[in-house]
DNA sequence: CAGCAGGCGGCAC
DNA sequence: AGTGCCGCCTGCT
């Protein structure tokens, strides 16, 4: 939220590192985290994604929790987008979590 | 497999 | 200057 961007300089590291997930791959909250050279700041992953517009042209339905599950509520439009999204590029959810023996971005 | 507890990093108030 | 809050992670019950 907030529009401003002023103070956040990390998150641009997040973008980057963003960016960098190729398509049809995830990645962890933590594995970006690290990736942003913020080892350890997951949560801040999360935080900034949280933050995102769901019309943004970064891929961050290309980020799931260690688990390969969407962290959000089911009825969730975010949910919702990140799925399709994800089905579009040829990540398809088992069971509800992504195998991220197939997917994860190494 | 599910549930609980602790720890981690950084931003917002 | 201190507290709370997370789209979290990992380990142990």
């Amino acid at each position: 939220m907030r529009v401003g961007i002023g103070s956040l300089d990390n998150r641009g590291a997040f973008y980057t590192a963003l960016k960098s997930i190729p398509s049809g791959k995830v990645a962890t909250y933590g594995q970006l985290a690290a990736m942003a050279g913020l080892a350890g700041a997951a949560r801040l992953a999360g935080k900034i994604l949280c933050d995102l517009p769901t019309d943004t042209d970064l891929p961050w339905h290309r980020v799931v929790n260690a688990q390969g599950k969407i962290s959000m509520p089911l009825n969730s439009p975010g949910y919702l987008e990140q799925v399709r999204r994800l089905h579009a590029e040829g990540v398809i959810l088992v069971n509800g979590r992504i195998p991220l023996k197939k997917y994860q971005w190494i």
